[in-house]
DNA sequence: GGGGACAGTATGCTGAGCAGATCATCGTGT
DNA sequence: ACACGATGATCTGCTCAGCATACTGTCCCC
């Protein structure tokens, strides 16, 4: 790191350390999100549908699903994706799609008694992997990572779905109009 | 939710409650990540690579980056990756890839001026996003899940990459072997 | 100077997710 | 009661992102 072209030309107003900590939250995010999606995967290796599979026998077992739809929605999931999704786990045996009595477009979840066996193991293992992934911090700040965490993904659907308060109004005043290839641009065609 | 099956024949020894809050982090996790992906998409949507494409061209100006790999390593991506990643930036003029006077394999990623201006602007709309994000918790709070973020990320790679400590041993005495059909299994073929 | 390792790039393929169409069913109004 | 729009679930076609693989040029070490 001997030369910095942007810093030897000047072009850096900002400074160079407050740019890095601006980054820091998206790629410590991304990082530890990451991070925590391969434990998941390696816990729930068994699993059809991997991490998404556990998260809907969780809520399959534990019965706080609406609809098919509600749960696709919760999860982030198309409902496209959630069919077949549910597909696999059905066809594993793991959970059921009943008819729902009062709506007969929708279907129930429910888990099977194999399911809900299956999810206490992969419970364990996942608080395994979980308490692993959060050593770095000390026992109290774990909990409130945990409680923030929370507090942040519950309250994001009441912020602002569109883009209406801050609207990211922040006037570039740099030609943005630029050759956008759709990544993997000069490849082939 | 009348009837769950899980809980009417007694096989969930752990609780629903408890269930829930394990499903919590992973979820909450997800939930949280989707969320800021999905501003910053919005924040950088004139930028070629998205919310990466940011992460680079703020390594690039930063000047932190050392190889082009290192760069993929950190970041989280493929080599391959980083590679088209890198020709659409620099296609765009925002970044070149200067070659490495030390190492003459290697290339030196460098902002070039046009692309130092936009990422400051593309700074301040990121952090209007990041900002709105983090609105639901209070001030504090903001400040220490930041640092426990930064700490998490900056932690993980020195935990264990393989598996070796916490082997995820735990037993699981249900049937796993279950007709693995790689996701969207019944579809056509 | 030769052999193994490594940075970067090019290429083929697989599969995951999205848009759109389809079918059955609900609710609502007249 | 019946028609009509809205909604839940599913199916189909397609596109694109990422991975594994192979190849080139360069470095390091013996």
């Amino acid at each position: 790191m001997t030369d910095v072209a942007a810093h030897r030309d000047g072009t850096t107003p900002a400074g160079s350390c407050g740019n890095a900590l601006l980054a820091d939250l998206g790629w410590g995010l991304g990082t530890v999100f990451r991070a925590y999606v391969t434990a998941a995967y390696a816990a729930v290796a068994d699993l059809p549908g991997g991490p998404r599979g556990y998260q809907v026998l969780s809520a399959a077992a534990h019965g706080t699903v609406g609809s098919q739809l509600a749960l696709a929605q919760h999860l982030g999931v198309d409902r496209t994706v959630m069919t077949y999704l549910l597909d696999d786990l059905e066809a594993a045996g793991l959970i059921e799609r009943r008819p729902d009595p009062a709506d007969r477009r929708a279907r129930r979840i429910v888990a099977t008694k194999q399911g809900a066996k299956l999810l206490t193991a992969l419970d364990h293992r996942l608080q395994t992997a979980e308490a692993h992934l959060l050593t770095p911090l000390d026992p109290e700040a774990r909990e409130s990572f945990r409680a923030q965490v929370r507090v942040l993904a519950t309250h994001i659907d009441t912020l602002d779905p569109p883009g209406s308060p801050c609207d990211l109004a922040a006037p570039v005043d740099v030609e943005l109009t630029v050759p956008r290839r759709s990544a993997r641009s000069v490849r082939s065609r």
